[in-house]
DNA sequence: TATATTTAACCGACCGGTCGGTCATTAATA
DNA sequence: TATTAATGACCGACCGGTCGGTTAAATATA
């Protein structure tokens, strides 16, 4: 009188992570859900047990994707509380980050990039929402460089739109290194976005 | 005994700009072929007397898309011979021809990012080499920064590295203009990206 | 312990729709 | 009329999503 039990909030994960795996490497829009089942081991029609949709799919592996990251800057940057050591830590960790996962994971973001914009004005997926992130982030770094005015360690800039260069510039750099990994020395480069964003609002 | 004659190479082209128009506006994968006969106004068979196939069509666009803004931005900054003046005119130049065009052109570039991106393996389509593409702009902005070195404007600095950083915020900045209008107020992001890189690598 | 029963979980053959590309036919020109 | 250009109905591969049937874990029964 009672049914086979499993898990089912560890297997969906179990399968995002098979999709994540199988977009990264394929895209968005070659993946199929064939690819993702046989990635995850399990028939094509399960993945509908646990998803509407491939849509859907691609959502959850968005959400995952972007939270993991945030999350792993946010703790990063909340181990000390100077601006300047702040910033450096996210440069520094952005770019750590992306070397560590590899071209597939770089791959990804493009397809998230691509997604996010093209779906921007519909709604259907909140998921999906790349205005928020960015938003999110600009706040981040907008208060760091605040408090650094505040605290007398940084000139007066317009903090906003110095943060939106920033942002810009990280993830410029990536597309950049995605596309050629040979002519891009992320060392250097960190040195270079280091010396250019916090020499320059440093007053000596 | 003399058969009806149509400017072919005309023709290509006016083909070309309508594939262009439709990819800006329903993004690569969603652009149909008969989408793109019926913008040029002629049969989708027709297409295939000048493509062999809808991704000879994309590379095509890609490559007078390309072509076109490399030429417009390489004239503005001939303009002048002071390396400060050069770097000014290209970073506002960049920001200026992305606005002219509105948000189409822009998710026209996410496409082709995309693309370049996942065939930059394959070589089958060279014209879709981004790699080459980004190669040549950091050419010339290296130039222009080891020319203000050595006329002793700007401070020793890692020419070929800023030149990356300052690609990559010229292209992340736009990245999040496509994401929110609202949020980026251009003009006041172009101020930013002079007053950190041009002030930055000024010698007062 | 062995067997029967229940039902969530799983599956893959199949369906319906889509779309890149073809080709037999027609139109236009000199 | 000879030749090329143009065309759109058609084809077949592809794929997201469905559904009827199967499997197996947990319990009930003897």
């Amino acid at each position: 009188m009672a049914p086979k039990i499993v898990d089912k909030e560890a297997k969906k994960i179990e399968i995002i992570h098979a999709a994540i795996r199988v977009f990264s490497e394929k895209g968005m829009v070659k993946a199929k859900m064939a690819d993702i089942a046989l990635e995850a081991g399990i028939g094509k029609g399960t993945i509908y047990e646990y998803f509407r949709s491939k849509e859907e799919v691609f959502a959850s592996g968005f959400q995952i994707f972007f939270q993991g990251m945030q999350d792993q800057l946010e703790t990063a940057i909340s181990s000390t509380s100077d601006p300047v050591e702040k910033l450096r830590l996210l440069i520094t960790m952005s770019f750590k980050s992306f070397l560590q996962h590899g071209s597939d994971l770089a791959m990804i973001m493009m397809d998230f990039w691509a997604e996010g914009i093209r779906n921007k004005d519909e709604k259907i997926l909140d998921a999906v929402d790349l205005r928020k992130i960015y938003y999110e982030f600009r706040v981040i770094i907008t208060a760091i460089i605040d408090n650094g005015i505040k605290k007398g360690v940084f000139r007066k800039v317009d903090s906003h739109h110095v943060a939106s260069v920033l942002i810009g510039a990280l993830d410029g750099i990536m597309l950049q290194w995605i596309m050629d990994h040979e002519v891009i020395d992320i060392e250097k480069v960190t040195e270079s976005v280091i010396d250019l964003f916090i020499n320059c609002l440093y007053i000596k």
